[in-house]
RNA sequence: GCGCGCUUAGCUCAGUGGUAGAGCGGCAGCUUUACACGCUGUUGGUCGGGGGUUCAAAUCCCUCAGCGCGCACCA
């Protein structure tokens, strides 16, 4: 047998084991096996791991490991995503420091940058989910931009262009300045905005002198107003209608239109119209066809339309000055404060610009049927709560705009020459004389296809759909919403049967983890401090079904900590001798502690899989931790050592067998949480040559001896809850616990002398012995135990008054439990109404009580000696 | 505005009708022959407020408050 170090030290044996799993995890598409699959939601090339990752990829890990010792053929399947702007935004800030953009490259040679980039820098990620040791299948690992993956997505829409679900138009999209592109509508949060409201005046066409006030937030777009609506019904201003205004600069007669749109309590009730620069404004310019005056440039900047002034001035500049020359003119009156919500573009976190620009839209495919999919059930979502999401927004469906005018992504498939438009697969067969379409393809729109566009035809026929996703509910419709339309649309059938939704990590004070608070903590150094496997286990434990997570490093210190005590209680058995390749427990002579342990472990293993049949994740964490250290580690371990160091060998023998029952199976059931530690472990005991990852995981109970069963654990639970009482009186009488002490137990159930030593030993006794005539001095401490009445005889110590005291705050506890047990059995409508098993459980406690109390009273009485 | 979630011990959280729990922290004691990443004992709660249903409510219903999230959005 190997030595084995005091304290686990998990860098050494993680490397170890993720060496040796390198290839253990191929899926093989021909097994007989059935199959469960999962497809990873695959992290941006240009990442990094967060927390977030290895909370979400620990789950996945534990279905695909469960499953695999489960019998399944199990496919988890990699990958990463090529993040459209986020890595094109990357190489651009590195040619920016050379001094060049893209275009100084040109599109082909930027475009060689970036897979150089992707190259040297992409697999980061993986590397660090290999050290989190997950098992994927890494022969399987994708990328979006792979070939054959990027053949799929150019397939899918050409479909769909030929279906008529993809068109093409002119429409006020989401315009991020920064990226200099669109973005569809699921990628703009709406953020609170401490601005201002600005109020002006716009002096009607027809009466000099007579003046419209008009509130603005953005009084930069005035120089693309063409128009000015009222209410029809508001009585101020009904008789303007039809009528003209001046526009102030560039100077211009813009009509005064009527509009039941717009609200007469809001600002003044008039409203400035800037067709081009605002979706509502579009709207009403479109129904009383006003002019769409574009007066911004891409990248957020004013062009000539904007007049001398504002040509090229940054927009937020744009507004001050315009405030600056309205002023100028006395058509200023006045700003508020004023608080709204602006959009942004999430990636660039700017806010972006409702802007009219030609672009491609998807009409979403099979739109009812996936609503149908998760509201029949036939897709599970947990927590529950999240279907109601879904529909909401599946109700409200919009076209989804999936052009963006970058360079990396997925080029539309898409020829131009003059008037005629050509979509294919292939370029069309005279490609000189067309021009393909500038734009690339929403990363999305690639990354809707993961769960088949990954697999080749073997791999899709065994494991498509897949079985579990694990996710965060922030892309339920960025993701998987649109996976679950496409899956039915290319495939006829739901992706996924289940998906389960993470909750978000946060720091301490509650917030978001984000790199610019620098409140994220790297996993990397984490794993480095604790072990993968203490922060797996640390992360699991916090993190509550469905819930977000307040992030605390203690508890990935408590992970590591328990990987120590599984390390030292293997190493504690390991110390006494060789253990079996495959421990039973069949014809063995049982002691109490050893039928309680063996019923908590089949309690356990009825709990966890109950358990991960609800995806309680953090229970399964939490109902290991507990069976583990304080059934096993506290109580049976110590209770053990009775045997293990007496020289009985049958009984010995005994011990150390259950010990080794108990630890084969905690092993197989940690394994998906903590693989490393448990793989290691389970090497050095020589459990099963296969290794772990296979080992079946435990499912049935042990048979225990039914006609000894109750009765054994009876007993045990009294040995155990008379050392905790005896252990109290040692800690009030201060008697230090190294030091032995002295106990006498009188009038005790007959089965007491067989468990004294044991229960000697668990309180530290020198001597634990029956007396049933002792005559116990007034003031010997003592205590009613379920095993009789228990003195603690000291030297010096006679103090009968404390000792009644003590027994008399003893009986009022008692008495105040049975008066609140007989209250309820007096009342008669508790006895009329209550089921017959609550009033009988009320009775025994009654009993119980008055029992506990005469006994007490008995003990008290004795004090007076 | 609509929808969802949360509120239980100092902290982080379990607990969906029947005697309020865990870990951490605090306090006290311990190098008890696996583990100080440990052991033992102990201190902490009118379960956010109010009302209701019920023999019985942390748990079910209503309502209010605070916090958080999603969707929509009036310039």
């Amino acid at each position: 047998m190997p030595e084995i170090s005091k304290a686990y030290e998990p860098a050494a044996v993680e490397a170890k084991w993720r060496a040796r799993w390198e290839d253990v995890f191929r899926a093989d598409a021909a097994s007989p096996k059935p199959a469960y699959s999962i497809v990873i939601p695959p992290p941006n090339v240009t990442g990094v791991l967060t927390l977030g990752h290895v909370l979400n990829n620990t789950l996945q890990d534990i279905l695909a490991r469960r499953a695999r010792m489960l019998g399944k053929e199990v496919l988890w399947l990699p990958g990463t995503d090529h993040a459209g702007i986020a890595t094109q935004t990357v190489v651009e800030r590195r040619l920016r420091k050379e001094g060049k953009t893209r275009r100084d490259l040109g599109r082909g040679e930027f475009l060689r940058r970036v897979w150089a980039w992707k190259e040297e820098h992409g697999g980061i990620i993986v590397e660090q989910l290999k050290k989190l040791g997950c098992s994927c299948d890494w022969s399987r690992e994708r990328f979006t931009m792979d070939e054959a993956y990027s053949r799929s997505v150019t397939e899918v829409f050409v479909e769909l262009y030929k279906r008529g679900h993809i068109y093409r138009g002119k429409r006020m999209v989401n315009w991020c300045p920064a990226s200099l592109t669109a973005l569809s509508d699921e990628e703009v949060i709406m953020k609170p905005v401490h601005g201002k409201l600005y109020y002006m005046r716009y002096e009607v066409a027809d009466a000099p002198g007579e003046f419209l006030e008009i509130a603005t937030t953005r009084p930069e777009t005035l120089m693309g107003d063409t128009g000015v609506a009222v209410n029809p019904a508001d009585e101020r201003y009904a008789r303007y209608i039809g009528r003209e205004c001046w526009r102030p600069f560039p100077r211009a007669r813009i009509p005064i239109v009527g509009d039941p749109k717009i609200d007469p309590e809001f600002g003044t009730g008039v409203l400035k119209v800037t067709p081009a620069h605002d979706k509502a404004d579009f709207e009403i310019g479109a129904r009383h066809g006003l002019e769409t005056l574009d007066i911004m440039n891409p990248d957020g900047t004013l062009n000539a339309l904007a007049g001398p002034d504002f040509e090229g001035k940054e927009r937020f500049a744009a507004r001050a000055l315009a405030v600056e020359k309205l002023a100028a003119l006395g058509l200023f009156t006045r700003e508020e404060p004023y608080e709204h919500n602006v959009g942004y573009s999430e990636r660039a976190d700017v806010p972006i610009e409702p802007r009219l620009s030609e672009q491609w839209f998807l009409r979403y495919p099979k739109v009812a049927e996936a609503l149908e999919a998760v509201r029949g059930g036939a897709i599970r979502f947990t927590p529950e709560r999240w279907t109601k999401v879904y529909e909401h927004w599946m109700t409200n469906i919009q076209d989804w705009c999936i052009s963006r005018q970058l360079w990396w992504g997925h080029r539309i498939p898409v020829w131009y020459r003059g008037e005629e438009i050509y979509a294919g697969v292939a370029p069309p067969p005279d490609a000189e004389t067309w021009r393909q379409d500038e734009d690339v393809l929403d990363t999305w729109f690639s990354s809707w296809l993961w769960p088949f566009a990954t697999m080749d035809a073997a791999t899709e026929k065994k494991f498509y759909p897949t079985d579990d996703l694990v996710t965060g509910p922030d892309i339920i419709f960025l993701w998987v919403a649109r996976m679950i339309m496409a899956g039915l649309e290319f495939r006829g059938e739901i992706p996924f049967a289940k998906v389960f939704f993470t909750g978000l990590i946060r720091d301490a004070q509650g917030r978001k983890m984000s790199k610019s608070l620098g409140n994220s903590p790297d996993p990397l150094d984490l794993i480095a401090r604790f072990g993968a496997d203490g922060l797996r286990f640390g992360l699991l434990r916090i993190a509550p079904h469905g819930q977000d997570i307040r992030y605390d490093e203690k508890q990935v210190e408590e992970g590591r900590n328990f990987a120590n005590k599984l390390w030292n209680a293997a190493r504690f058995r390991q110390m006494h001798g060789p253990s079996a390749p495959e421990p039973s427990l069949e014809g063995l002579e049982l002691s109490p502690y050893s039928m309680e342990v063996a019923a908590r472990l089949n309690e356990l293993i009825r709990g966890t899989e109950e358990a991960y049949a609800g995806s309680r994740f953090t229970e399964i964490a939490q109902s290991l931790y507990d069976f583990f250290w304080s059934d096993y580690c506290d109580w049976y371990v110590e209770a053990a050592k009775t045997e293990i160091f007496a020289d009985n060998p049958a009984a010995r023998n005994s011990a150390l067998t259950v010990m080794d029952f108990v630890l084969s199976h905690i092993l197989r059931l940690l394994h998906p949480v903590m693989p490393h530690i448990t793989e290691e472990l389970w090497e050095t005991f020589g459990f099963a040559p296969a290794g772990l990852t296979h080992a079946p995981f435990p499912t049935a109970a042990a048979a225990l001896d039914r006609s000894r069963l109750e009765e054994a654990r009876r007993q045990a639970a009294a040995v155990y809850q008379s050392a905790r009482q005896a252990r109290n009186l040692r800690a009030e009488y201060r008697v230090p616990s190294n030091r032995k002490a002295r106990f006498i137990l009188r009038s005790q159930p007959e089965w007491a002398e067989r468990e004294l030593a044991t229960f000697a030993r668990l309180i530290n006794a020198e001597e634990a012995a029956i007396q049933p005539l002792y005559e116990a001095p007034g003031g010997v401490p003592r205590v009613l135990t379920e095993m009789g009445e228990l003195y603690m005889p000291l030297e010096g110590l006679v103090d009968a008054g404390a000792e009644k005291a003590r027994l008399k705050k003893e009986m009022e506890k008692t008495q105040a439990e049975l008066a609140a047990v007989r209250r309820k059995l007096q009342s008669s409508s508790f006895v009329a109404n209550a089921p017959a098993a609550v009033i009988e459980e009320h009775r025994k406690r009654e009993t119980t009580f008055l029992q506990r109390l005469e006994q007490l009273e008995k003990m008290s009485a004795e004090t007076a000696r």
